[in-house]
RNA sequence: GCGGGUGUGGCGAAAUUGGUAGACGUAUCAGACUUAGGAUCUGACGCCGCGAGGCAUGGGGGUUCGAGUCCCUCCACCCGCACCA
């Protein structure tokens, strides 16, 4: 009876199927845990090796946990609405819902072939309407809210307007907003009052700049936007002035940022939210202009307000017209459209070039009254602060570089911390030239400054954020419609009862009129003056961990009955990718529904887990070594090589071969193992293979092939590979169906957390498989022999067999409490080792570890605890055992082997029994004859015992 | 530039947290059983040395009886952010 894992697999997912084994309940005396893994997009392209890494971690741990007695919850859903499904609908020419649908029936049945243990009965999909009603509702929810500072927590819309009838906005200003008193408000028509209250609600509609694509017709959210590109495609992304649905995430930056303390993620991802959300600490100090007119300027260092040498206003400011003077007026024009002219992306990249140009008018020092002044450059931003800055060149390296390009005069306020070469941003330096603050330590001078200030009321602490409010609508058609009604140019809520606003079935789904969505192109849409925009992708995945508590409920998003029993996402894993997105919008919506009652809870993620990538490696070029029997003049037989690059595909399609053949004798080698090449060759590859584009010159004459690798066999190089993240495109994938198909899923599983630490990153090496293929047969053969069957047997187990099962026990329960996966496996394979040598077929020892092994492996264990427990009634399931309990008794030993060494060098080991003193173990160590003979006759001078790890004598 | 991380055999990696570095797996080599093996099993496998032994965890220094692990200092690579005032 061998090892016939397709037959046992089948058997078994059929089973769990059958019996619902995997489904969990809302009530339970045990413990609750809740696993979940980031839910997919359906993509098209289905799964490779990679995708599933976190999904086989996530279900490890679910298994584990439920072995050890919790009620685990683990749900699977889609992430189905949104870009990446439309614009494969589009590319295939089908409708998304259905190239969707056709998508996630794929996906499942990859999923399925790999023995998961998710609860089905919880599946949700963000494009179904029972699901997006959910999704319209909380965004309504949301619409109907504002934030309170003074409470910091966002309240109902009604208790503002309430304020505002009884005492205006006095408390609580906005800067966009006119100041009004209660008798102002109540006179307004509801036209204006509605405008008003658009400013304070969390999701708003406002028009404003934003991130616009072309090529995919849709605005797109800062963080789908990287260098200039769209995220998706990587198409041109340009400002456009549009009206648009943002949600007011800013109003939660204070309470995202500290939320990030109460949670476990890495560091680095906590790292990335908080230089997202960018908080920064200054102040705002008003300026006046000479011959009228103020300006406002934001700094996180007021201390050196003595050092302002010019100011800097983003060239988009409001101001610039008016304080133009006639005599510059012409430059800054010229400047203007320059500025103009440039596309974000140039901007971007040439951020070194410093450019600008003076207004010809000077701005006051609110101090000393000296005259500074003012200038417009594309460094300074108009989105941040107040798009305006003072220019502290001897303290800010940007200000220094601006300074030195058109010569303006530097004036030093640092003393000696400053040499007229550079800026140097110290807060430690004690202040010269800088009045009243003379002497004091600039840090010091923070506070006095602002106190002043604010004193004088020409200024005041201030606290800003790079962080924006997130755009929130799209100009698409796959996406959830907003439940809103435009009347008037009021935006008017869709009754609950209109609840989900479904999504209109359409033909084609080309863009509307005017930049509108494709919904603008529904007459039925269109004549109720429906928005036409969709929500976001992120819309839907912002509260699905909340859905899997309560899937069904038709009177809630969920009850509060189901969330608080099932509470935090006890583990999460997923992607680093999200990190700024999803991550940031899903804690802030749980915030948001704790501030609201709705949930009690207020951060959604306890433990977040982010799987590392698993790399492609593609072959780029191959050597081929030819000998020529007498090319030279010395008639030695001479060995040239050929490296022959072709396009990156994988070594099974390495015979892809281009023609361009370049001698390898051109190659050289440095210590590291890289190759070299000249510059000539390197040009040329250059020229042909746009995958070459980033290497880079190393040398003056030579170009080291960047990140190359070499396959060498006996010595010769054969291919040169290089490490890629996997893509269709590249060839470079492996399925996990047909590694499943070869080897079965319990191998699959066992190897995916085999190849390294879960979080790092690391390549697919289709070799390494077999190793644990084998295990797992040599695990099935203490089992049963191909000829002679059943071999286990009743037999009583010795101490050294407990030993060795009660070793790994331990063993691996510790490594999957700390998500050690690959080391967890090395201990089943050690045991198995060991098991082997000792012979052992003692069903004593190996149903444990059968059940031990369940959580990686379920399918074999299954059918292995299932054989050695055949024949008995019931209970012959591993879901329904116990995790084995590990026995401290038959790991420790009566004697133990000592490496004993001599002023630090292991000279030999002696037995040491456990029990003995240090004073007996210093006895049997020098009485040692090694020991003697490494002594030399000198005495010691001091032994040292470490319990349990070795003695070291002194001399 | 700022921040986070990594550096150990041909390769993926271990190391009970300061105690015999390289577990486990691959690759390679040798052997056994075989008509054969891409099945199974045994052995070798960091470097130098015939050997005893010596040297080895990116480089250099330090603390310690003892350092991959702690401290200082360079170096290399990866990831994120980047004119944010």
């Amino acid at each position: 009876m061998e090892y016939n894992f397709r037959e046992i697999e089948k058997k078994w997912q059929a089973q769990w199927n059958q019996t619902g084994a995997y489904t969990v309940t809302n009530d339970s005396d045990k413990p609750k845990f809740y696993v979940l893994d980031m839910f997919p997009y359906p993509s098209g392209a289905g799964l490779h090796v990679g995708h599933p890494l976190g999904y086989i971690a996530s279900d490890i741990y679910s298994r584990y946990k439920r072995l050890k007695g919790f009620n685990v919850l683990h749900p699977m859903g889609y992430d189905s609405f949104g870009l990446p499904a439309e614009q494969y609908a589009i590319e295939t020419g089908q409708h998304p819902a259905i190239t969707t649908e056709n998508n996630i029936r794929n996906f499942r049945s990859q999923l399925n072939k790999i023995g998961f243990c998710y609860d089905w009965s919880r599946e949700l999909r963000t494009s179904d309407p029972p699901y997006y009603k959910w999704t319209q509702w909380i965004f309504l929810q949301l619409f109907d809210a504002w934030y309170d500072p003074t409470a910091n927590k966002a309240k109902k819309i009604q208790e503002l307007v309430s304020i505002f009838e009884q005492e205006g906005n006095k408390r609580f200003p906005r800067p966009s907003v006119i100041a009004f008193d209660a008798r102002e408000w109540n006179a307004f028509d509801e036209k204006q009052q509605q405008d008003i209250l658009m400013e304070y609600r969390l999701a708003y509609s406002a028009y404003g700049e934003v991130n616009w694509c072309e090529a995919l017709g849709t605005v797109l959210a800062n963080d789908e936007v990287i260098n200039g590109l769209s995220e998706r495609g990587g198409h041109p992304v340009v400002k456009k002035k549009m009206r648009q649905w943002y949600l007011r995430i800013t109003a939660y930056a204070d309470r995202l940022l500290q939320g990030l303390e109460q949670v476990e993620f890495s560091e680095s991802l906590k790292e990335q939210q908080r230089n997202w959300i960018g908080r920064s600490q200054g102040a705002e100090i008003d300026f006046d202009i000479k011959g009228g007119g103020s300006l406002k300027v934001y700094t996180t260092r007021p201390d050196t307000i003595f050092g302002v040498d010019f100011m800097v206003l983003a060239p988009e400011h409001e101001l610039v017209a008016a304080i133009t003077t006639a005599e510059q007026k012409a430059a800054i024009d010229g400047y203007l459209d320059y500025v103009k002219s440039r596309s974000d992306r140039e901007r971007m990249a040439e951020v070194k070039q410093i450019t600008g140009c003076f207004t010809g008018a000077y701005a006051l020092n609110p101090f000393d009254g000296r005259e500074i002044p003012v200038w417009i450059a594309e460094y300074v931003l108009a989105g941040y602060g107040t798009g305006a800055i003072m220019a502290v060149p001897c303290g800010d390296q940007r200000d220094f570089n601006f300074a030195r390009h058109f010569n303006i005069p530097v004036t030093n306020i640092i003393g000696s911390y400053y040499n007229g070469q550079e800026a140097n941003p110290t807060k430690d330096a004690v202040l010269e030239n800088s009045g009243f603050l003379d002497g004091m330590v600039m840090r010091d001078a923070i506070n006095q400054v602002i106190e002043k200030l604010e004193e004088k009321g020409i200024g005041k602490r201030q606290i800003n954020y790079r962080m924006r409010d997130a755009g929130y609508s799209r100009q698409r058609y796959w996406g959830e419609p907003f439940p809103i009604v435009w009347e008037d140019g009021i935006a008017r809520v869709l009754n609950e009862t209109e609840l989900p606003l479904h999504l209109p079935h359409v033909d084609t789904y080309g863009p509307g009129p005017e930049g509108e969505g494709p919904l603008a192109n529904i007459p039925e849409w269109t004549a109720r003056h429906l928005e036409t925009s969709t929500m976001p992708g992120y819309a839907g995945s912002s509260w699905y961990f909340l859905r899997y508590m309560d899937p069904h409920n038709k009177e809630e998003f969920c009850s509060r009955q189901a969330s608080d029993y099932w509470g935090q996402v006890d583990l999460y894993i997923g992607g680093t990718e999200h990190a700024v997105g999803h991550l940031l919008y899903s804690r802030m919506w749980t915030k948001f529904l704790y501030d609201m009652g709705l949930i009690g809870h207020d951060e959604p993620y306890k433990k977040l887990v982010n799987q590392g990538m698993i790399t492609g490696k593609s072959a780029v070029a191959k050597v081929v070594w030819i000998t020529t029997p007498a090319p030279n003049n010395d008639g030695q037989p001479k060995e040239t090589g050929y490296i022959i690059p072709f396009k990156a595909v994988p070594h099974e399609h390495a015979d892809t071969v281009v023609e361009t053949h370049l001698p390898v004798e051109k190659l050289s080698f440095d210590n590291n193992g890289n190759y070299y090449l000249t510059e000539s060759d390197l040009q040329e590859i250059k020229s042909k293979y746009p995958q070459f584009e980033e290497l880079e010159i190393a040398g003056p004459d030579s170009a080291l092939l960047k990140g190359v690798q070499s396959a060498s066999v006996n010595g010769q190089v054969e291919l040169l590979t290089i490490e890629e993240k996997m893509s269709k495109r590249k060839l470079n994938t492996f399925t996990p169906d047909d590694i499943v198909d070869k080897y079965g899923a319990d191998t699959f599983r066992m190897y995916e957390m085999f190849l390294g630490p879960i979080e790092q990153s690391k390549p697919w090496d289709t070799k390494g498989i077999e190793g644990v293929h084998r295990f797992l047969r040599k695990l099935w053969r203490l089992f049963f022999d191909e000829v002679k069957g059943k071999v286990w047997n009743d037999e009583r187990a010795g101490e050294a067999e407990l030993k060795v099962l009660h070793k790994t026990i331990r063993k691996v329960e510790e490594d999957t409490e700390k998500f050690s996966f690959n080391t967890a496996v090395s201990a089943f394979m050690v045991c198995v080792n060991e098991l082997n040598e000792l012979k052992c077929h003692k069903k004593e020892i190996l149903e444990p570890l059968a059940v031990l092994l369940a959580a990686y492996a379920p399918h074999i264990a299954e059918e292995l605890y299932h054989q050695v427990h055949a024949g008995e009634q019931d209970g012959n399931s591993v879901l329904d055992a116990a995790f084995p309990r590990f026995e401290e008794k038959w790991v420790t030993e009566s004697s133990k082997e000592y490496p004993v060494s001599v002023n630090g060098k292991v000279r030999t080991t002696i037995p040491i029994a456990l029990n003995s003193s240090a004073a007996e173990v210093e006895t049997i160590a020098l009485a040692n004859e090694t020991i003697q003979k490494w002594l030399e006759g000198r005495t010691p001078k001091k032994i040292i015992y470490v319990q349990g790890k070795m003695i070291n004598i002194v001399v």
